[in-house]
DNA sequence: CAGTATCCAAAAGGATACTG
DNA sequence: CAGTATCCTTTTGGATACTG
């Protein structure tokens, strides 16, 4: 090849140059499993997450949800309404990661000590 | 107080004074993924793990791995021999968790954009 | 070999107040 | 309602050198 290690020709979430690294950073971070799970029923609006999501601040549920957005997780949907509505739904791609997340999230809920 | 909403009667990975966060935190965490999976085959030295997690610096492993024992996720056995040897092995709690995390890998590595 | 010690940078998390 | 702005604390990550 022509590189040294830092090519990725197949996924291996154990290289470190592999875009895929980041995809389970991103999963694997502390809201991001809570707000997919959140979205699996569907639409939710911006508050109704707030709730659901005890404990997260505004702040960071909104850089939470910027980053699924960016990484086309989940998309944004703003109402011009008053009052404004904006709801975030799941994508295909999303709803695909949403699967194991869920086994994941049941399993700390089975196991917790 | 006498407490309203911090007790956790159920386990509910949404409920913030829920210990079963704690263990999906930690789960979801940037290198835990990666450490468990790497047990899935059988007990592994140090310095395997950090080849094999290409990118961790001995400080930050040796931090998830004291994590991750303290969580009985994993066990460090040391045998007194010269040179030292140390072996990292899953837990059957361990092993549990292992399951769902390697179809979150999987996920990740076949759809990382 | 298997870590720890040190020092540091960056990111994530968080409380609160304020705005379009 | 749905966020931003601000300020601050904590956590995480990381390079490198050193030790039992």
């Amino acid at each position: 090849m022509a590189t040294t290690t830092d090519s990725c020709d197949r996924n291996d979430v154990y290289a470190a140059m592999c875009p895929c690294r980041d995809m389970l950073d991103l999963l694997a971070s502390k809201w991001s499993a809570l707000v997919i799970g959140a979205l699996e029923d569907g639409p939710r609006r911006f508050g109704q997450l707030r709730l659901r999501l005890e404990g997260v601040s505004p702040k960071v549920l909104s850089q939470t949800l910027k980053r699924l957005e960016d990484r086309e997780l989940i998309t944004r949907t703003a109402y011009a309404e008053v009052p404004l509505r904006v709801e975030y739904e799941l994508t295909e791609l999303g709803a695909g990661a949403a699967v194991p997340l869920k086994h994941l999230r049941d399993w700390v809920e089975s196991n917790a000590a």
